[in-house]
DNA sequence: TCTAACATTAGACCTAGTCTAAATTTGTGG
DNA sequence: CCACAAATTTAGACTAGGTCTAATGTTAGA
């Protein structure tokens, strides 16, 4: 798995180091959302002396390089979400927790037909509650 | 106009405080996005004295009495949008500017019958650019 | 092996936003 | 109209998330 994650970086040009293979870990394998101070406080868990600035270079880095995406979906909650192939969303308006939707789950018609704009990416962001999990 | 608004607060149950009003003008009137900051330092220039949690609480009341949305669409940036009804978003990537997109140029299927969740509201964020103003 | 480029660190700094305690304003019953 | 309780506003302390900087450590490759 380590060799997975580092060769995964190579292969965008992203020299593994010992912290980013770590951060990366912690990022790209989870399929939750992670705030950038989650993972900086699991990558402290098993490496203490990571800085800050190295957990959030690399959350960046891996946006940029385009292994990663960052979602603001609700107030003030920037997430990171390693499915990087086009998805929807649905926000937990129970528990925050964010799910990703299968993009063809939904269909979005008329987005090319649009008037004055050419629109380069979509999703749809939903908020609901899990049906299996009620809160009375 | 203040009457309006003042109005408009009343029939919400806020009491329509001189503070209020100037906050609900600035950010029920226009159609822009601005964000609670931006409210802030437009409210000063016409009342230095009114203070920074007047402005966030303010805010905060009109989106809990409905009249208000605050929108978490791209990184990092709430802004406020006083267009209540369900509508569509789309964020320049030139400029940042959110465009309101009416709920009806656009067609959404397949979100009632999702396995497992109950969605209560839903919107398509979308990404491009203008192109009646592009840019080179 | 040497070195330049790259990566990491600690902590200062910044911005958005919340909280608190005191002061001010306002609506209302008498 | 007055007094008082409730509501509102204020300044500024505080917090959280995130960026920046300057110094230090690491690495690839001529």
């Amino acid at each position: 798995m380590a060799e997975n994650v580092a060769d995964k970086l190579a292969r965008s040009g992203i020299r593994p180091s010992a912290q980013r293979v770590a951060i990366a870990e912690h990022v790209l394998v989870s399929s939750l959302h992670p705030s950038a101070e989650q993972v900086f406080a699991s990558v402290r868990l098993m490496f203490p002396q990571v800085s800050r600035a190295t957990v959030y270079n690399t959350l960046n880095l891996l946006v940029e390089k385009g292994l990663l995406r960052s979602l603001a979906l609700s107030e003030g909650n920037v997430v990171f979400d390693p499915k990087v192939e086009a998805h929807h969303h649905l926000v937990d308006e129970s528990t925050g927790e964010i799910h990703d939707i299968p993009w063809d789950d939904l269909v979005v018609q008329n987005v090319e037909s649009l008037k004055g704009f050419d629109v380069s990416e979509y999703q749809v962001v939903m908020r609901g509650r899990s049906r299996e999990n009620p809160k009375p």
